[in-house]
DNA sequence: ATTGATAATGAAAACCATTTTCAATAACAA
DNA sequence: TTGTTATTGAAAATGGTTTTCATTATCAAT
């Protein structure tokens, strides 16, 4: 664990004070590539310092969403998931999802060419809706190699 | 609502019975464009025939996914919403979804692109992952011409 | 360094979509 | 028409997430 502020400069708008809570879960996020659940979250955290409660971890998370330091999104298991959101563009992705274990894997290849999709279809998306677009999502799914 | 055996010659591998409900979920769905939850299709079919369960809505859901029938997907609001799969290539479609009041757009252009990065990516990823690609889901966020 | 206002926390309860249980019902083959 | 049993619906259970509220801890002002 770094240092209690290391994220504590970011966005100081969204919130008065910079907790702990709040940077052990943004630093477990930003060192793991796994896409996590609150709950895998807070059996983490809880072993580091066990007084820390799953209430303010879904707190937590939805701050940071709102942040735009994370991302949230589910993968049909019942559960919202979210990893975090870096900075640069390499670090966009997408992923392939395994209908049957949940296994997901992140890929970012063509994204050239899903871009010019993308940037087209978003133009004549607000054109002929006047849609804002802010986001997209492109997932594959299927059966991963064990589960197939 | 039609005959009660308007759907009931499809798929019979996957039940015994043809009943009432599953032919009046059935016959909702494939008459709607609308992306419904189980809720909001209890609550119409409930005013047709007091007797229906809400069990039975997501229970005959489950079996309609299975069947290949209808889509489940989510779009963030806390419920599963379905919509009917029409057989033909031509139903193909994505969603664009206002992140603010849920509404949900049908938009089914720049498809042969499209198909032509989708199918580059799962050859891709089938290739480098041993993983076999089912289906894909292309979606955009944002916000619709009221919420912004 | 100390203090005070109050934002943030955590435990417990509430919420709510979905699933499970189980006795009653109804589809349909015989 | 009948008997088997798949299916149903009400109620209870489940499980992820949110709300409540008293306590705690951050941090600006001293
Ligand atoms: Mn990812
Ligand atoms: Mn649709
Ligand atoms: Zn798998
Ligand atoms: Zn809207």
């Amino acid at each position: 664990m770094p240092g209690p502020r290391k994220w504590r400069h970011r966005h100081q708008r969204y919130f008065e004070r910079w907790t702990a809570p709040r940077e052990s879960i943004l630093d477990l996020l930003s060192r793991t590539s796994k896409h996590m659940s609150a709950k895998e979250i807070y059996a983490i955290l809880y072993r580091l310092s066990p007084g820390i409660g799953l209430t303010t971890i879904y707190r937590t998370l939805d701050l940071l969403v709102k942040m735009g330091l994370i991302n949230k999104f589910t993968i049909g298991d019942g559960q919202s998931r979210y990893e975090f959101q870096h900075e640069d563009k390499k670090g966009h992705h997408h992923h392939v999802i395994c209908s049957k274990c949940g296994k997901i894997i992140d890929y970012s290849d063509f994204l050239e060419d899903e871009l010019e999709l993308v940037h087209k279809t978003e133009k004549h998306l607000s054109q002929k809706y006047n849609f804002k677009v802010l986001g997209h999502n492109i997932e594959f799914y299927g059966l991963c190699e064990k589960c197939q």
